[in-house]
DNA sequence: TTGTAGGCGTTATCAC
DNA sequence: GTGATAACGCCTACAA
């Protein structure tokens, strides 16, 4: 059976193409008479419209893009998917993801786009921000909204965890235990990054400063490059070489840290893992925190500041409605706060201290 | 600027618009030299063929729907997202996911596919098998390709892991490890369920038998409905009422068994969980195990069954290509093992049982 | 190898 | 409220 196209609807219905495409789209003027009869007659010859042909024609695609920064199989990117797809799908849009895991890929994602102009808008998840972005941004010619992006310039509308105050609660939390030197352990942060949790790191610096901790009370750790790069780029977690790596460093201080702070669950566990390797518990010893609540820091019982990236996921896609909707938005570059979730791995710091 | 177009560009090339069509696709008969001036033209008037004029014309959509049960933010479903992403993104086709949680979400699902008929195939994901399914899937009218679906009727070609030699390598560790009573712990399964971890407990079933075990030797140990209900559909993981519900069942045994088999990671860690809250240890006093290898085990440090779901999405997107190109598949419908991987939760059976 | 011309199946703009 | 009709931007025989 070849497939019947809206002519054949119009004959059956014995009214017009255009009253067909009307009818069927649920929109205009039809009377509930037609519209009845149009709707039978496509169901009888089983008929429905061609995304394709009402794309040619109307100009819209039905289609909004998801840039994420690492893959698609990590707790974050797959729940600010999942987010996305909950409020496009039920519009009739399709979702169409996409990653990038540096900062080339980055630029052919940019240079191809116009090659498939197959989207209305496109969401672009944590993306270091830099001008040339910014500029590739610009002559997207489409509804650009960005998620947990470290700078809103470039974005017709942005959201995101508002990183410093979440920060800042962690810190809190560490001087009121009585941790007098505390430290942040993150990845290696490459100079062409395209991933944004750096903002983290320099969050924890302003929040120890203003907690009162002097420079040297408050240090951070940066995974060693030639660990990092052995590992799969985008990953946030750590290696258990760079988990030991992390640790020697931070157990060889003068006076070690007994506070820490990771910049991800994922980066944070095998740190906490490698610390009970050498006999060092928490919270008797040290205490410890993530940042995302995901899943696996739910496993371990660790100390972490929640956020939910399919809230966000969905957040995003609301902005995107309202712009293709031409719609005004109330906030339109949003920061969300991330709480702080108390488990098992945090405690007075030890005596004598 | 207004867009260009392809005459646009045989105007600036000074050929037609056939030429430009073929050149810019890469694939038929152009000289060397027109290819470079089309190529030129088009880059200078940034320039680039419209995807779904090109489909509209062509029939061909460039674009496979891939159809999970249970959210996208599963490890595995992201996984397998990815890594049909890795195989058909480098192609030129777009990959659009959708997920559905229950059978009638999946039978709106297939209600709906024609009305947007745009997708050149598609692959299904761990869906069990009916027939209602089966007839839906080959109204469908396009390749399909199977994922982890129990049955391979009404699929065009198929790929999964083969749970049964999986369970049954891990029936026989708990066995040479003494184990004398065995336990399978799984997911309240429903009538109309979509997803197809089931095959699971059924092979758990017939390896034991196939081991020795008598009946009452190994044991099913299934959620409890109304647990199940409160969790989120298509979630694997156990919440905490489920799993004291379960290992409440299993301590109550008369002689409780020593070896447990977990349908998942994430069903299984909250058991594993629960287990050393009541301060029974593993491997001291039981032998736990999951089945996937997530992240999230190898946190725990626990024993389980290793699959590579992203494996398996690119071998299905690699089938639907070849569907898609007319080639012969050597192994239409392909099986892969899933390995033992050895952690810190199995061991002898503790003595005198 | 390259050009010509007729679709592909809708939507949108007018009239009526 | 409904009906013509001209786009929409490309692909694909077929001819040259």
């Amino acid at each position: 059976m070849a497939r019947a196209t809206i002519s054949d609807v119009a004959a059956a219905a014995g009214v017009s193409q255009a009253t067909v495409s009307r009818a069927l789209r649920g929109s205009t003027n039809v009377s509930p008479a037609t519209r009845a009869k149009v709707e039978q007659a496509a169901e009888s010859l089983n008929f429905t419209l061609s995304k394709s042909a009402s794309t040619l024609a109307s100009g819209r695609t039905m289609r909004v893009l998801l840039l994420v920064s690492g893959p698609l199989n990590t707790w974050f990117n797959a729940s600010v998917l999942q987010g996305v797809y909950n409020v496009l799908a039920p519009e009739g849009y399709d979702v169409i993801p996409s990653f990038v895991l540096n900062r080339s890929q980055l630029d052919r994602f940019f240079r191809n786009l116009p090659r498939d102009r197959n989207a209305d808008a496109i969401i672009i998840t944590s993306f270091k921000f830099d001008t040339t972005l910014h500029d590739q941004l610009s002559a997207l010619g489409m509804p650009v909204v960005g998620l947990n992006s470290p700078s809103t310039a470039g974005f017709d509308a942005s959201i995101g965890i508002d990183n410093a105050s979440a920060i800042a609660s962690g810190v809190h939390l560490l001087r009121s235990l009585g941790h007098q030197r505390i430290a942040f352990v993150h990845n290696y942060i490459p100079h062409d990054m395209v991933y944004g949790t750096s903002t983290r790191a320099a969050a924890f610096r302003a929040a120890a400063a203003d907690a009162g901790y002097a420079e040297h009370d408050a240090i951070m750790i940066e995974a060693d490059q030639r660990d990092a790069a052995t590992a799969t780029p985008g990953t946030t977690e750590a290696s258990a070489t760079t988990a030991a790596h992390i640790v020697a460093r931070l157990l060889s201080c003068n006076r070690h840290p007994t506070g820490i702070m990771g910049e991800t669950d994922e980066f944070t566990i095998p740190v906490y893992k490698e610390l009970l390797r050498q006999h060092i518990a928490a919270p008797r010893d040290f205490s410890i925190m993530g940042f995302d609540d995901a899943p696996i820091s739910r496993a371990l019982d660790l100390t972490t500041l929640h956020q939910d990236p399919a809230a966000l996921g969905s957040a995003a896609a609301r902005k995107v409605l309202a712009l293709l909707r031409g719609e005004t938005i109330r906030h339109v570059h949003a920061l969300v706060p991330a709480t702080l979730v108390l488990r098992d791995t945090t405690g007075r710091a030890p005596a004598g201290r």
